[in-house]
RNA sequence: GCGGGUGUAGCUCAGGGGUAGAGCGCAACCUUGCCAAGGUUGAAGCCGAGGGUUCGAAUCCCUUCACCCGCUCCA
């Protein structure tokens, strides 16, 4: 057998635990709570992981509110952000379908151990002349020959096809003692059905009641939708036009898993497109393209992003009808082979807005001047992408293990990404040198996030500016004090060359453009 | 929510019924001066939390919390 060549360790090779340990060790995230044990499904970002987000969150809205940018026929697009209420009035998410659509029932069964959704279960009730005194569970998708097998098993006559009733679980509650479930041998091991709500819920004042429930945001969607009416009153927007939103949103997940990848508290990106129905294809795969774009820009390397289209079964109530939602996926370690979603692309077509002007009686169709006053309701094309998958996804493409370095690893980021942007060293601790380098730090600090470190040797420094992914070292040494010219050190190569010390603000300008 | 595993210094871990150890890291100083070098000194943990058994618990028992893996779930 010939040796296996020597690959360069890959995203699969990464062990998530080296992550999420490098990122407590240098201060990018934090379990919450840390000092009582932490809390499931919570994080604090730290220094350099606040650094880390806040970079990609005013990337993003530079992008999308700042400076949009330009669309398909060449003139630039209209965005304008708006920064709304985490708890608004709860029947917006009725409206929106999140009270129901979010709490899904769930039944465990004791024998089995198994755990399925309520509305996933349908029941076999034979006919009573068959004198079988079971009724039989099956998961929806178990096959007819499954089913009978199982029916014939258990001593079910069949003559030709099955004798009885079907019907869904939820309405055959009252006889869950007899009820035989998937896989178990003995009837009556399914409980109640149980609610799985996934808002949090809160109460606004003092007194807890009924009356005065409230609920943190699921998604920012809705604060936009909620907002539409004012924007357009208020802001001179004709369409198309787009409305974003950067904040926080809850959900109270089963199980939290994979580091910050499904947290119960997480930030969000939303854009909300809105647009003439006909219009919604050519927006979509504008989009499209456009998000990818900036995934790329980023420093997310294509291999490591996949597009994929939602199979139809998968789509969310909003997005039945019209051009479906297609996913921006990342090879996380976690997931990978596969992937995980990092953003998504749907189509809401005027669900949102007929939704909110149903339950609100309030008028949100929009009088089009310029197609001779057409009155219609805008279809909805939405890009929303989480902020905090999306410094996950930053960090893990970031991670690169590198034997040959002191550090062992260190983190490519991508130099308008990274934390900080430079370190300022001199190689020797005494003497003139430390002067001079105080001196340029306090010249490149006002303009950038620069770090100045005078002890230790120089390859712990190095090492140091490494494992938290500054792009760039300036380094005073005795030749500095000659010519004036320090050398740069380059992480990814550690390659060095000298700069005149009046040219470093320049050089790193330049370096962080691209 | 279920099953399995883990929890001792900032990190990686050893130990194990009688009042805590190593390496690395960290701080100071000396030496050196371009990739975690050498030396000296030092700070740092009541062994995840709570309760119980015991003369005595980090060590045994119970409960709980958090993390990891698998299942389940993921608008």
């Amino acid at each position: 057998m010939q040796p296996a060549k020597q690959e360069p360790e890959t995203q699969t090779d990464i062990d998530m635990k080296d992550i999420v340990a490098l990122c407590k060790r240098r201060g990018f995230i934090f379990p919450a709570s840390d000092i009582y044990g932490g809390i499931n499904g919570f994080w604090d970002y730290g220094p350099l992981g606040t650094e880390l987000k806040n970079n990609l969150r005013d990337y993003w809205w530079h992008r999308m509110v700042t400076c949009p940018p330009i669309g398909p026929d060449g003139h630039p697009l209209q965005i304008v952000g708006v920064d709304s209420a985490i708890i608004q009035n709860p029947k917006v998410w009725e409206a929106s379908g999140h009270v129901g659509g979010f709490s899904d029932p769930m039944v465990d069964c004791r024998e089995t151990k198994k755990r399925y959704r309520a509305d996933h279960l349908i029941v076999f009730i034979p006919d009573p002349s068959l004198g079988v005194d079971k009724l039989f569970a099956f998961h929806e998708e178990a096959t007819n020959e499954e089913q009978e097998k199982r029916l014939k098993k258990f001593g079910v006559k069949f003559e030709g096809k099955f004798i009885g009733d079907t019907r869904r679980l939820e309405n055959c509650l009252d006889q869950l003692d007899k009820i035989l479930a998937p896989d178990a041998k003995e009837v009556g091991t399914l409980t109640e059905p149980k609610e799985f709500n996934l808002m949090f819920e809160t109460y606004c004042g003092p007194v807890q009641s009924e009356d005065n429930k409230a609920y943190l945001r699921p998604e920012t969607a809705q604060g936009i939708f909620l907002n539409y009416k004012n924007v357009l009153d208020s802001s001179r927007v004709k369409m198309p036009f787009g409305i974003a939103q950067i904040g926080k949103a809850f959900r109270n997940e089963v199980n939290p898993r994979n580091f910050i990848f499904r947290s119960r508290e997480f930030e969000q990106m939303e854009l909300e497109w809105f647009c003439h129905p006909e219009e919604a294809k050519k927006w979509r795969d504008f989009w499209f393209e456009e998000r990818q774009k900036f995934w790329r820009d980023v420093g997310l390397t294509s291999d490591n992003i996949q597009m994929r289209d939602h199979d139809s079964d998968e789509l969310s109530h909003y997005a039945k009808e019209g051009l479906g939602t297609a996913d921006i996926e990342y090879k996380f370690p976690f997931t990978a082979p596969d992937f995980g979603e990092l953003e998504g692309i749907a189509h809401r077509c005027d669900f949102d807005l007929t939704q909110h002007q149903e339950h609100s009686k309030t008028k949100l169709e929009y009088l089009d001047p310029e197609r001779n006053n057409e009155r219609y309701m805008p279809h909805v094309i939405e890009p929303a992408s989480g902020l905090t998958r999306g410094v996950l996804a930053l960090i893990c493409e970031a991670y690169t293990p590198d034997p040959d370095r002191p550090s062992g690893v260190y983190l490519n980021f991508h130099p308008k990404m990274a934390p900080k942007k430079a370190a300022i060293l001199p190689l020797m601790a005494k003497g003139e040198q430390p002067e001079v380098a105080e001196k340029l730090y306090m010249a490149l600090r006002e303009e950038f996030s620069v770090d100045l470190d005078i002890k230790q040797n120089i390859g712990k420094r190095y090492a140091r500016q490494d494992e938290i992914g500054t792009p760039y070292c300036f380094t005073i040494d005795d030749q500095t004090l000659e010519d004036q010219t320090v050398t740069v050190r380059e992480r990814n190569s550690m390659a060095q060359e000298r700069v005149h010390i009046d040219k470093v603000a320049e050089y790193l300008r330049e370096k962080l453009r691209g």
